[in-house]
DNA sequence: GCAAAAGTGTTCTAGCTACACCCATGC
DNA sequence: GCATGGGTGTAGCTAGAACACTTTTGC
C-alpha cells in the first residue's frame, strides 16, 4: 500500500469526536490602572444570562491562534493582539450540552487599541481583590458578580490566566503587551501594569533599576529623546522597544 | 424554550469536527544518569518507520489525562505516573491524513517503574545534546536519530517538554518525580536528576545546602533515619518527602 | 508652598558561587 | 594510599528591599 493509497483510505469519520473550542481571556488596563476582561452574557442554554468568555468552535482550516482572532474580530472587531495559549480543559461534563474540549488563549491588548462598544451583553468588568475572592465589576452597567458566578468552567480559565500573567511578568516581556503606546512610554506607565498584574505596590527607585538593568542594559529597549508628562508635571524620559 | 428543551435539541453533529488526540512524552532517567525518552516506531503512513510519540484518541467519556493514562496503559502496560499538560498543538498540516489537535502530556517516571519490554517497534531512547542538536539514541537496536527525524511535529513537542522541565526544576518539585524511591533517597541522587536535565554540573556543597533550605526547613522533605550506600562507600543519609 | 512623580543614592540582607577543607569507606 | 562521594565552612559578589533624598513642575 502506497502512501497515497493509505491517505485516501483513511476514515476519518469512523469515530464520534469531541468538538474543540477555543476560548479568549482578553485582559487589558483600564485608565484607573485595574485590570480587566472582557465578558459575553449568554442569551442561551445552557448558562443563560450568566456571563462567560468569548469562545469560538475551530474550524477544519484555521489553527487555534487562528480561530481565536476570527472570533474576536466576529464578536468584538479585534485584531492584532498578542495571543497566547494557555492551557486546554478537556473535562468530560465540562458543558452540558456536549462534549467539548477547549483550548484557553490569553489575549492582551492596551485598551486604547480596545474599540468596544459595550453592551447589555458585551463588556469589559474590572478584577478586583477582596481578601481571597475575585470579584468582576462594570460600573457603566451597574453589575458586579462574583468570578464564581461565571458560565462554564470559566471561573478556573480565568484564575489560570491571572496567575499565568503573574508568574510570566519576571522573566517574559508580556507587560509591555498592555502598553498603550510600545514605541513611547514611561517607566512609570510600566510599573502601574506591574501594579495592577500583581496586585501590590512596587516601589519606584527599585523597580527603575530593575528597569535598566533588564531592558536598557541589555538593549531591548530605549530612550525616545522625547519627554512626557501624562502622568506627571516633571517631564519623563520615554522609552521604545527595539524590534 | 426549557433548558431540557434546550439540551435535547441541541444538534452536536452538524459541523465537521477537528479529530482529538493525546500525545504522551514519557521521561525517565536511566542508570548512567541521563534522561530518556519512549518512543514508538510508526508501522503505517504517514511518517511510516519513523519514530514517534505514543498518541490516542481521545474517547466521548474520558478526560484528556485519562486518555494519556489509558493509552499508555494499552501500549506500554504503564500505570500512575505523574501527568502534567505541556501544550496543545493545533496547527491545521501537522498531520496529512486528516485535521487531528493534539493535546501534549509529559509523564515522569523512574525508570525502576517503567517496566517496557523493549521490541524493535518500543523503545527508550537517550536524549543527548551535540552542540546544539539533540540526538536520540538507543544501544540495544543500534539505532541514532537526530531529534529532526521524528514524525510529525513530534520534534517540537519534545523540545517543548524538554524546556519545560528545565524551567520547572527550579520553583516545582517536578525532580522528585524521576526518583527512583521518593521514600528513600540521597541529595547526590537528585543532584543527579538535576544534572540530566539542565545538561550541566552543578556543586554539590551548594545543592545540599539548597535542598536544606527549601525542602527541609520547610518540612516538605524529612531525613529517614536511614543510611544508603549506593552512590558512595561512605555511608549517607537518606530522606523522604512528607505527604 | 504643596503635592506628586522623576530620578539617584545608600544601607542592609539573603542568596548564590566558587572554592577549600575534613570525613568515611572500599578498593 | 587513593579515589569518591558525604558533608561543612567561608569569602565575595549580586540582587533585591527599604528608605532617604533632591529635582522639576502644575496648581
Amino acid at each position: 500500500m502506497t502512501e497515497q493509497e493509505y491517505l485516501s483510505a483513511y476514515d476519518s469519520s469512523q469515530y464520534e469526536k469531541p468538538s474543540v473550542a477555543v476560548d479568549a481571556l482578553v485582559i487589558t488596563m483600564n485608565e484607573e490602572q485595574q485590570l480587566e476582561i472582557l465578558l459575553i452574557k449568554r442569551d442561551a442554554h445552557p448558562f443563560k444570562d450568566k456571563w462567560s468568555l468569548p469562545g469560538s468552535f475551530v474550524g477544519m482550516k484555521e489553527s487555534l491562534e487562528e480561530a481565536v482572532a476570527r472570533g474576536l474580530k466576529q464578536k468584538v472587531g479585534l485584531e492584532n493582539m498578542y495571543l497566547e495559549q494557555l492551557y486546554t480543559f478537556g473535562a468530560v461534563e465540562r458543558d452540558p450540552r456536549m462534549r467539548i474540549i477547549s483550548i484557553a488563549y490569553m489575549a492582551l491588548i492596551p485598551k486604547c487599541k480596545l474599540h468596544i462598544v459595550e453592551t447589555s451583553t458585551i463588556a469589559l468588568f474590572k478584577v478586583l481583590y477582596t481578601g481571597d475572592n475575585i470579584i468582576l465589576k462594570n460600573e457603566n452597567l451597574g453589575i458586579t458578580i462574583k468570578i464564581t458566578d461565571l458560565a462554564f468552567d470559566h471561573e478556573n480559565e480565568l484564575k489560570t490566566a491571572i496567575e499565568r500573567l503573574k508568574g510570566k511578568l519576571d522573566y517574559t516581556d508580556v507587560a509591555f503587551e498592555l502598553l498603550s503606546n510600545q514605541n513611547c512610554f514611561t517607566i512609570y506607565e510600566l510599573k502601574l501594569i506591574y501594579e495592577a498584574v500583581l496586585n501590590k505596590q512596587l516601589d519606584i527607585g527599585n523597580f527603575r533599576r530593575s528597569f535598566k538593568k533588564k531592558y536598557i542594559d541589555t538593549k531591548k529597549v530605549t530612550e525616545t529623546g522625547m519627554e512626557s508628562k501624562e502622568f506627571s508635571k516633571k517631564p519623563s524620559a520615554t522609552y521604545k522597544i527595539i524590534q
